[in-house]
RNA sequence: GCCGCCUUAGCUCAGUUGGUUAGAGCGCUAGAUUGUGGCUCUAGAGGUCCUCGGUUCGAAUCCGAGAGGUGGUACCA
């Protein structure tokens, strides 16, 4: 009462979030499928330490104190930096080369993790979350691009996305750089202002992308973008070429090579693609599973080839009845340079990751709900602390019977301790007061039958007389009992 | 990062031109019911009215700053 000057307010940090039951049963059971699927094609499961140094992320900053972009970071009493990872790549690529010598090449691993960014939150949008992540590295072929979109296409659907719920759609760096050096782009910062306008394609339609590649644009708030400053020849070329997927990859891939033939490195994308069609094609990744769009991005400016990226194409309603688009759930692509970084040497690698709690929530709006009500354990009833050596003798029986159960802990009352059984969920709750320790019998109440019929009692004296759902019988028939109404 | 809106009980919210002890519904705890979930009735607990400062005899209410939330926008490994 008078010492509540320095009482701390009881709340999470912002972007930080609390998983029950419920939430976690339905990521383990994504997590679980997906690994089975992952590991049926050949990668083997592999996990980093939470921190890594900072420079290792890339994250340091010569003129900065304190790496602080997007990271949380702190320091070591050696006074190294060290910052939680923000995805599983980075560690990935250090450990790599790290262990480049003894490594079996190319080098094959899925990883699930938490990750961590220091940004923003947003709707979806955590500081903390749990990402799955599968990589190939050492292998410079599109068909390891190829499989692991294959890959990341059965591993959605394990997790229990139908067809046509998702579509993973390709692009590769190589075109757009290909389109640009012949419109005569050259510097580094307009490709990216390209590669930015062109991301925006789906919220902002065509006509919003041309002011973006030209003098910028200013939307509905007043707030103004600089644009890309292309001519308007130039901002038509790469539009077209956006605007060149098909649902056929083959089709795709003969409208692209008129657009964007002829330069080296189109070629040089235009040729992977079409080795990424014919593995895809050998694997059984049909197009309504893999589709060629040139308007995929990736915003990420270390992708060096191919880029993918999963889009959810289901739509549903939010509680108010507003439709909701998912969007992506997940991407990836080919980094080349990653692992240069530490050791000088070019490393090709591949690899596609997708937030889990995204794809859970994607999951739940497709009515795919994996985390179905977590059911709590039988109850055993507490009448009086003398007995408790029997009610604890009977939870024992029961749990190496394999049914989940517990004796209430708690001080109340029994019509508290029914409520409890019935908050948990549990199956059912078990009365072993003075009566039945006498008679040698034991009082098994059904919860879930005796919800169902208390809809139909509104009488209070009929609702007390009849006991909805519950049985009293003889000691040696509590298990069998148990598993009747457990099974139903 | 920038712009708009919002912040009153655990939740959803009401609160008159600035006026005395700040309310409702739901939820929670308990009683009616010697040993029973629901219904009904009754009682109870629960509040720094986001924070700090200002105006005023008087502020949940008006003004300023800050924090948090939210929606855009920018960025996104």
């Amino acid at each position: 009462m008078t010492d509540d000057i320095s009482r701390p307010l009881a709340r999470a940090p912002r972007g930080f979030v609390d998983h029950r039951a419920r939430d976690l049963a339905a990521e383990r059971e994504i997590l679980s499928r997906v690994s089975a699927v992952y590991e049926r094609y050949g990668f083997e499961a592999f996990d980093t330490g939470a921190l890594e140094y900072a420079d290792a992320l890339g994250k340091f900053l010569p003129d900065a104190d304190r790496p602080n972009e997007g990271v949380f970071a702190l320091q070591d009493d050696d006074e190294q930096w060290m910052a939680l990872r923000y995805d599983l790549t980075a560690p990935l690529a250090r450990f790599v080369a790290q262990s480049w010598e003894t490594l079996p090449k190319p080098f094959r691993r899925y990883a699930f993790g938490t990750v961590w960014r220091n940004e923003k939150p947003g709707p979806g949008r955590f500081r903390e979350f749990t990402q799955c992540d599968a990589d190939t590295v050492g292998s410079a072929r599109p068909e390891a691009d190829a499989e692991i979109i294959a890959m990341a296409a059965e591993g959605l659907g394990a997790a229990g996305l139908a067809q046509g719920d998702y579509v993973l759609k390709i692009n590769n760096r190589k075109l757009l750089n290909g389109l640009l050096v012949r419109a005569g782009v050259t510097t580094e910062g307009q490709k990216l202002a390209v590669l930015r306008a062109v991301d925006k394609l789906d919220r902002l339609g065509p006509d919003g992308v041309r002011y973006l590649l030209g003098e910028g644009r200013k939307d509905e708030s007043g707030a103004f973008t600089k644009g890309a400053g292309l001519s308007t020849s130039a901002a038509d070329a790469v539009l077209a070429f956006t605007a060149a997927g098909r649902a056929d990859r083959t089709e795709t891939l003969d409208l692209l090579a008129n657009v964007i033939g002829g330069s080296a490195e189109g070629d040089e994308g235009l040729a992977e693609l079409s080795r990424i069609d014919q593995a895809l094609t050998g694997l059984g990744v049909g197009a309504d599973q893999a589709i060629f769009d040139p308007s995929v991005v990736r915003g990420l400016e270390y992708y060096t080839g191919a880029v993918f990226e999963a889009e959810l194409l289901l739509r549903s309603l939010d509680e108010k009845g507003q439709p909701i688009r998912f969007g992506s759930v997940g991407g990836g692509g080919r980094y080349d340079d990653l692992v240069a970084r530490f050791t000088g040497e070019p490393v090709p690698a591949t690899g596609f990751s997708f937030g889990v709690s995204r794809l859970a929530s994607a999951l739940r709006a497709a009515g795919q709900d994996l985390g179905r009500q977590t059911r709590g354990p039988v109850v055993v009833i507490v009448f009086s602390p003398d007995d408790m050596p029997a009610y604890f003798a009977l939870v024992a029986e029961l749990r190496a019977a394999g049914i989940a159960a517990e004796v209430y802990l708690g001080s109340s009352g029994m019509k508290a301790q029914m409520k409890y059984a019935d908050r948990r969920l549990s199956p059912a709750a078990i009365i072993l007061g003075g009566d039945e320790i006498l008679a040698g019998t034991v009082t098994i109440k059904d919860l879930d039958l005796g919800r169902a019929l208390s809809t139909g009692v509104t009488d209070n004296a009929a609702w007390r007389a009849e006991r909805p759902g519950q049985q009293t019988l003889p000691r040696a028939e509590l298990i069998p009992a148990l598993r009747r109404i457990l099974e139903a």
